[in-house]
DNA sequence: CCAGGACACGTTTTT
DNA sequence: CGTGTCCTGG
């Protein structure tokens, strides 16, 4: 067979990793090394080259995004000669593999037949609940705080039961939510997306000849961003894998930027440890950004400790320097960047090459204001999933419910969407007898218009909701999923409820809502014996939507750091590159952390293709107060012949308030400046180093030295100059 | 039920 | 500063 389709254009240790032997591999892929491609060749040699049957592999990826993109080049390298096979071969996200594990073995897993995904917002609601049977204060104990304590521990593997009695207050509290949660979710058929991950673990341990099917079907497992996985998605990959399976890590430990919310960095350095006798491939050369770039990008990531080592190369020239602007203020800076892109599309090039990056979401909006100020077209990307806005969830739940009428989440959701005259009283009163009689709300609300214990109108408006679901799963027996939708979001009155909102808002629903009934005309369902609506929505609880609403005109692409991982621009702006903003105060406090700030930096530069712009402002507003901060420490890790600093020209003035400012600022810090030496009656001497707010809260950060970093309210602190 | 005011809060995000 | 949430009064 000729298989040279399948080794054309690799370099020399990307066709190593391709044609390796059957045996574990790790496969360190520096940014735009060529990663996605490695994997897929990979596949393809297993399957054509040594008859590796597609049904026993399985590829995991992190995002929806990625195994779509995974999928669709596997068929394109692959041929429609092997479309049949393909179906067999498992490419998916851990959480759709899991999901789908779950549901073909839902009774060994413990669960109804039916059980029905939790996205987050249906988490926190559920949550609220649980604290209203406990009495739990609110105030205290944050329910956010015991969402996160929940998934956090999920993540690692851990139930309400592992977690040791003791007498701390928090892990008290926390515990006693936690197994609240799990109780609820137990009953209600819930799983949250951790539970998807930790209950198919659990399935594996407790059915051990369920594990050992899954162990010989699978010999070979490829994991995208290997990075990324967490605790519970290592151990399930190690229990899956067995003895017997070969697999396949891809990642690079330097884009590892998601610590924050369980991935383990670790675990790409104990691979090796674990999965014996492995093959170790270094992807190296990069095909994406110019000398230059690839420079500063490896001169910043030295900074870190406890890399596994990597030297990003390219054949491309040196290109252009970085250029690096000083910008007055927030203002400026968007001034700056937005000028730019205008001389960038002025010599051709389409908007969309050409991006913003930022560290948080709250800077977009200078830069959004700028962009609109100049008529210039932008996209942002990350914020409201589809999936999750209000009007879609409603609309959602109307669907479930005619499904199955004693999901609760659903019924409390939209029984009284839109406004029906059922008030919080009523409410309350199902709920009450629902707990009473462990029945679904529903069922209490039938029992309870039965024996008329309800008053006279909440009776009625009661009714008319139960006939509405009764009317909307009778007419829409014989319809297609689409019209099916269609009908729904109409006759439930939820169509008209957004048409009479005012201003825009109203206008944005109604278009989501049609653009629902948009995607499920173009939902592909498969052959599996579940309802297409059924299919559909759980589809829509693993799948945030992001195709929704694509728009294709020319934009510039705005987006966080975080989101632009697995990007590439010709053009890009890192922006906000200022000590506690990037790196973020929050953050920057720990090593760890730090090193996570950093490596958010690294992907940033490694964005860019032929040109990288940088920019920090000597003065910020955020939340309402101006914010002095010193330029990053990231600019000062790049070697300065590679930067060429951006002067302003003439015609440019300073902002008329910045004298004001400086004023100010003299008078609120006491005449102190950056870098004055200042004592301090309790912590010594020290130096300060950088300024916040003003007035009654303006704010001095001092280096004690020995005695660590501090900030300190000038109106208290009492400093004196020395 | 809605409007309006007080009040809290503000890093990154996928599934 | 701007936004989202919660509470109160009509």
């Amino acid at each position: 067979m000729d298989v040279s389709h399948l080794l054309d254009k690799l370099n020399d240790p990307q066709r190593e990793a391709v044609c390796a032997p059957a045996c574990h591999q790790l496969i360190l892929a520096g940014a735009g090394s060529g990663k996605t491609r490695v994997l897929v060749h990979r596949i393809a040699w297993l399957i054509q080259v040594m008859g590796v049957p597609p049904h026993r592999i399985m590829a995991v990826t992190f995002t929806n995004k990625a195994a779509k993109e995974m999928r669709e080049r596997l068929q394109q390298v692959l041929g429609d000669a092997s479309m049949a096979a393909f179906r067999n071969l498992w490419v998916g996200t851990f959480h759709s593999i899991a999901h789908r594990l779950l549901k073909t073995h839902w009774q060994d897993a413990g669960l109804p037949q039916n059980f029905h995904i939790l996205d987050s917002d249906d988490q926190l609601r559920l949550i609220k609940r649980v604290y209203q049977g406990l009495t739990i204060d609110e105030e205290r104990w944050p329910p956010k705080q015991a969402q996160w304590f929940i998934n956090e521990q999920k993540d690692e593997g851990l139930r309400a039961a592992h977690i040791g009695e003791g007498h701390d207050p928090f892990l008290v509290t926390m515990k006693a939510v936690y197994a609240g949660y799990e109780e609820a979710c137990e009953r209600g058929g819930m799983v949250d997306f951790a539970e998807l991950l930790l209950r198919s673990h659990e399935l594996w341990l407790q059915k051990p000849l369920l594990l050992k099917h899954y162990q010989e079907r699978f010999s070979h497992i490829l994991v995208d961003e290997f990075q990324d996985t967490n605790a519970v998605q290592y151990a399930w990959l190690r229990v899956l894998a067995g003895n017997a399976a070969h697999v396949t890590a891809v990642g690079d430990d330097d884009q590892s930027i998601y610590g924050w919310r369980g991935a383990r960095i670790e675990n790409i350095q104990h691979f090796t440890k674990h999965f014996l006798e492995t093959q170790t491939t270094r992807l190296e050369q990069n095909y994406r950004s110019t000398k230059t770039i690839l420079d500063a990008a490896n001169a910043v990531i030295a900074n870190n400790a406890a890399r596994l080592g990597k030297h990003l190369w390219t054949e491309d020239t040196a290109g252009e320097l970085i250029d690096l602007y000083a910008a007055f203020n927030e203002q400026d800076e968007a001034r700056f960047v937005v000028e730019r892109i205008e001389n960038w599309v002025r010599g051709g090039n389409p908007r969309a090459s050409a991006a913003i990056l930022y560290r948080s979401n709250a800077q977009s909006r200078v830069l959004e204001e700028a962009l609109i100020r100049e008529g210039v077209p932008y996209r942002i990307y990350g914020g409201q999933r589809f999936y999750e806005r209000l009007e879609i969830k409603n609309a959602l739940a109307y669907l479930r419910l005619l499904q199955s009428r004693d999901n609760d989440a659903a019924f409390e959701r939209v029984l009284n969407t839109p406004t029906r005259g059922i008030g919080s009283r009523t409410e309350e009163t199902l709920r009450l007898a629902a707990r009473e009689q462990n029945i679904s709300l529903y069922q209490a609300a039938l029992g309870l218009l039965q024996h008329n214990s309800l008053p006279g109108r909440a009776a009625t408006a009661l009714r008319g909701f139960l006939q509405l679901l009764a009317s909307l799963e009778k007419d829409t027996q014989d319809m297609n999923l689409a019209s099916l939708v269609g009908h729904v979001i109409n006759a439930s009155g939820l169509l008209e409820f957004h048409q009479n909102e005012k201003g825009e808002r109203g206008q944005a629903r109604v278009e989501n809502l049609q653009e629902l009934v948009n995607a499920c005309g173009a939902f592909k369902t498969d052959d599996s014996d579940l309802s297409p609506l059924a299919q559909f929505l759980d589809n829509a609880a693993l799948d945030a939507g992001d195709a929704q609403a694509e728009d294709y005109e020319d934009a510039v692409q705005l987006m966080t750091l975080h989101s632009a991982k697995g990007l590439e621009f010709p053009l890009v702006f890192l922006v906000g590159l200022e000590e506690n903003l990037f790196p973020h105060k929050m953050s920057a406090g720990t090593p760890e952390g730090l090193e996570e700030e950093r490596r958010l930096c690294y992907v940033g530069i490694t964005r860019a293709m032929h040109k990288l712009v940088m920019c920090y402002a000597e003065t910020r507003r955020l939340y309402g107060s101006e914010v002095f901060n010193s330029q990053s420490r990231f600019i000062r890790e790049i070697p300065r012949e590679l930067l060429q600093e951006v002067r302003l020209k003439a015609s440019i003035t300073r902002p008329v308030t910045s004298k004001l400012q400086q004023q100010k600022v003299g008078s609120d810090f006491g005449n102190f400046g950056l870098g004055q030496n200042v004592r301090h009656s309790i912590f010594g001497d020290g130096v300060i180093t950088q300024f916040e707010g003003q007035g009654a809260s303006a704010r001095v950060q001092v280096n004690f030295g020995k005695q660590g970093s501090k900030w300190l309210v000038v109106q208290y602190a009492k400093l004196e100059a020395v």
